[in-house]
Formats: C-alpha cells, structure tokens, sequence
RNA sequence: GGGUUGCUAGCUCAGUGGUAGAGCAUUCGGCUUUUAACCGACUGGUCCCGGGUUCGAAUCCCGGGCAACCCA
C-alpha cells in the first residue's frame, strides 16, 4: 500500500533529523534556472567543464544511483537538467560536515524530494549538461511516490482531482497555464494600451441577469436574504457607460448553474467590454485586434493547428449573416416564410429534429443555425445579425426589421464571442425584459427578470455602446490545442469522490 | 436526460468462472558515465461500492458511485 511507501520515507525524514538536517528547509538561494543552464551551455562539448560554481534548485524526478556515482534528473519551472554526484567530490566538499554525505544522499532522497545543489557546469562525456555537484541540501522531503516515470499519471479524473500531481509530470500542463496566463495579461495590456480601464463589478447579486442562464443561489446570513452569482458582467459594465466611462471592460469569473462538458464548466472566465459611442462594426475590429494580437504575441504566428486542423487567424475573418449562412447550409429562406407552420415543413424536410419546441420562425431560425450551421465554421466567422426575439439587450437592427445588431464569432465550430450595438432606448428595454420575465413566470428557468436600477440607469441615458463579450476558456483552448475545458482550467468542478463515511 | 466504454498494487496495464499477475516505483545486495541505467533478491491488493447467482466471482446478473466519449 502507499502507506508502506510513505512509511518508509518517514523513517527517512527521522534520520535526516538525526543527522541534524532539517527535511523542510527555510530557504534557498539559486544563481540560474535548468532552462538558463541549459540555453547558456549549449556549446559546451562533452566531457567540458566550466569551473564556475551555479546553485540550482528542484524536484528529483528520477535518479540513476551506481556504487560510486548518481545521476539525478532535477526538475525546476523551466525545465530539467542532470546533477552529477560524484562520491568523490562530495567527500571532498562535504565530508567535514557528514562524513557519509554520498551515502546519504544515496540512502536519505528519492525521487519526488526537492533539492538544492551547488557545483560547476559540465557535460558528460555522454553528452549531458550536467551541474557536477560539489554539495547538495536537502529542502523538501517528499512522503509519496510520484507516478511511473514512463507512463506519467494518465487518469483523467485524477490529473483534474490532482493538478499538482499532474503539473510535477506533465510539462505540457504547465505550459498550458503559463500561455493562459500570457493570452490574459495580453488582453488586459492591448486593451490597456486602447485607452480601456478595467472596473470589477459584483459577483453576488439580488437579480442575475445579463444572459439567459441558471444562477447558482446563495444566501447571507445577517441579510437574510437570497443572493445569486453573476452569469455575465453585462449590466454592471453599461450602469458604467451610463456614470461616464467610455471604455470599460472586466475580465473575471461568471457562474451559471449547467451541466458540465467538454465545452462547459460551471464557473468560468469571460471578458466583457464596452465602448460608447461605438457599434457592433467597431466591436468586430476590436475582437480580431484583440484575439490576432495575443496569438501573434504568444504563439508568434496566426496560422495554428487545432485538434488536427490548421486554422486561419490571418484578419478579415469572414463576415456572414446568420440567413445567409443558414441559406447556404441547409438551402432554406427563413425570409420568405409567412408562417411558423410553413417553416416548420420546409424544416422538416431540410432534416432539422426536435422543432416542435421551437415557437416562432426566429426560434426555428436560431434552431437551424444551431443543428446545421454551427459546427461547420471552423475557420472564424463573425455571423451577424440575429432575431431581436433571442436578443433581449441588442439595439434594432438600422436596416433590417426583426433583427438586431449583433455578431457571434465561431472558431473551431464554437461560439468564443458574442458582441451588439446594445440597446440605449430604455422603454424598448423595459418591454424586452418585460417579456422575458413573462418568459420567467412561464417556467422558463434560464430567462431574465427586470432589472429595475438597470432600467433607471438607461433612464439617464446612455451614449450609443458597443459592447463584446468573449470566453476566454474557449479562446485559451484554441490557442492552446486543448480538446477539453477541464484542461484549460487549473481546478475543473468536479464531484467530490465519495468518502468511507458517506458510504455506510 | 439517453447510449457506449472504463474503474485490478503508489503509477501504467494484463487477467472473462477455479490459489491475484507484469513493468516501473519501494526495500535489500552489487556497480564511477547513466539518461525508461543494468544485474540479482524481495515486498506490495477493499480487484470502485452494495446485493444476487454459483461448490467457487476481479470475471456472470441487478442496483449504486465516479469518469471519459458520443447523442439530445
């Protein structure tokens, strides 16, 4: 069982108390990391040694112990390198302090143990770079196994209930982080450098609205009341524009109370921005600057492999309405329907199922884009122009009766961006959440209520906005090659495993 | 919500009705140029949980849990 393998390594930690080592270390301090090392003495020719003394520090990750001489592979944030150990010159340099020191390190570390190492640099005659260690100090004493070295940890379930575990042997992963960490800063510095601001807005709220979602229900104890967490950012960032701000956006967590997929995970990170004075045109350009400006930054090229498939990011994208687009997949006019029933058999017959839900030619409209459109656009697509019906908080369309201004952007066949020229005329307002929380009242779970202050706040007036959202989860996927959410976030939802004691 | 698949040693996996296995890791011995080091010996199990069938269940049946994939 681990717990022999954890007892034996505790043995071990008593013994290095007994020799006056202390197994959880203050402090160290390193003049270089492995990537460093390794950059800086790529030159060097086997069997050379530089006889410069650099102090390293990192996880053993394996070890190659012979009677005389050890080869562990250390591992730090930047990669790997060798340490060399040499019973002879860790005598030499230590054997004052214990004069067992080889032994020791022989017997005392494993691998999992965080180690701190000072020697000069030289490649092995086998070709290695290596750091040939004149002393080495234990700092951390690791008490469980780390997975098999070939196979690495491969349970999906336990990478995600384990991401330490799966960060120490997967290099991948941590590289994964590291972009997602780079496509976030890069978007908070672009906009930035556009003259936005960022400003945090309430996750806990009377009323969630802004989207059609489920919130998750909480309560506060001394209020006594029911609060809910946000599903957008939306309403919060116009009340906004309405005080004076001119661009503002909020990179942050929302929550909506869904199932989990490969594409969905309860809580996760969207960017919202608005501009006033702007549209859903000015919106566009921002999207592709905003998107062409972090994959150049961090992948150094627009031209990128998802899952297989090379995608284009090179801008324009494509700009396509959403009838025409339908038009062209599924050959269907949803423009020259008169009735809903009408619509419902030329549907029928273009092969769209579970239509009968659908209420209205816009609703069937959106059905089709969603069956037959939707996972067609892989390379990115703004479509444009949706059914005021399904667009509660978008400005009419300036040309198009029965739509309003609004693009959602496609990559690899998934929704990443969704942006409007947002609606500013407040009694339109007021009778499109009207009839949304008539929708409510209904039963429809994911429908909005009327946010009252909000419609205050339009009362006011707001200046022509252009507002754009986009799920950076989707984005770090594309950007990153990742088929699963769960591998974009570093701790996913997941269902607690069940306990000894819950079971009896 | 439906279907399919998976769950066996710390890790990666084999085992489909008859004494629970391998590699790596661990432990012990040997070894001063390895890099999945090697050689020898050993150790390690709630076969996801519960029930049933059977002389006998990791294996077959029923229920449950968790997960992955596909569909809605």
């Amino acid at each position: 069982m681990s717990d022999d393998l954890r007892a034996t390594r505790l043995e071990k930690v008593e013994q290095l108390k007994q020799l006056g080592v202390n197994p959880y270390a203050y402090r160290w301090q390193s003049t270089h990391h492995a990537a460093e090392l390794q950059e800086k003495y790529a030159d060097l020719a086997s069997g050379e040694e530089v006889k410069i003394e650099v102090a390293i520090a990192g996880r053993i990750m394996a070890r190659r112990v012979f009677g005389k001489l050890a080869f562990f592979t250390l591992q730090d944030e930047t990669g790997t390198i060798q340490l060399y150990l040499d019973k002879t010159r860790i005598q030499e340099n230590m054997g004052e302090a214990d004069p067992q020191a080889f032994d020791h390190l022989k017997q005392l570390t494993d691998a999992g143990d965080i180690i701190g190492a000072k020697g000069t640099v030289k490649r092995t005659e086998k070709g290695e770079l290596s750091v040939y260690v004149n002393e080495y100090v234990m700092l951390t004493k690791s008490l469980l196994p780390l997975p098999d070295k070939w196979h690495g940890l491969t349970d999906v379930a336990k990478r995600y209930r384990q991401r330490y575990v799966d960060l120490i042997v997967n290099p991948e992963v941590r590289q994964t982080f590291r972009r997602r960490a780079l496509i976030t800063a890069g978007i908070r510095r672009y906009l930035d450098q556009q003259g936005f601001i960022e400003i945090e807005t309430p996750v806990l709220l009377s009323e969630a609205g802004g989207a059609d979602a489920r919130p998750f229900v909480t309560y506060h104890n001394t209020m006594d009341m029911e609060l809910y967490l946000r599903i957008a950012t939306e309403l919060h960032l116009k009340r906004l524009i309405v005080g004076g701000f001119e661009k503002v956006f909020e990179l942050g967590r929302i929550f909506r109370n869904e199932g989990v997929s490969t594409r969905h995970n309860p809580e996760f990170t969207s960017i919202e921005v608005y501009q006033a004075y702007a549209d859903y045109h000015d919106m566009m350009a921002l999207t592709e600057a905003i998107i062409t400006t972090v994959a150049q930054e961090v992948l150094e090229t627009l031209k990128i492999t998802y899952q297989g498939e090379d995608i284009d990011l090179t801008p324009p994208w494509r700009r396509v309405t959403m009838h025409d687009v339908v038009q062209e997949k599924t050959g269907l006019d949803f423009t020259q329907f008169q009735t809903l029933d009408e619509a419902k058999v030329a549907a029928k017959t273009a092969g769209l199922h579970d239509i009968e839900k659908c209420g209205s030619i816009e609703r069937l409209l959106n059905e089709a884009f969603e069956q037959k459109v939707e996972d067609t656009l892989i390379q990115p697509t703004f479509v444009l122009d949706y059914p005021v019906e399904i667009s509660p908080l978008a400005k009419p369309h300036r040309s198009k009766p029965g739509l309003v201004e609004r693009f959602e952007l496609f990559i690899v066949g998934r929704e990443t961006a969704n942006s409007f020229s947002e609606l500013t005329d407040p009694l339109d307002q007021r009778s499109r959440l009207e009839a949304q929380a008539d929708r409510k009242a209904a039963g429809d779970l994911e429908a909005q209520g009327v946010d009252e202050d909000f419609l205050t706040a339009l009362e006011y007036g707001m200046p022509p906005t252009g507002g754009l959202g986009i799920g950076i989860d989707r984005l770090v996927m594309v950007l990153t090659d990742a088929p699963s959410i769960r591998d974009v976030i570093a701790f996913p939802l997941l269902k607690p495993e069940k306990s000894d004691s819950e079971e009896s």
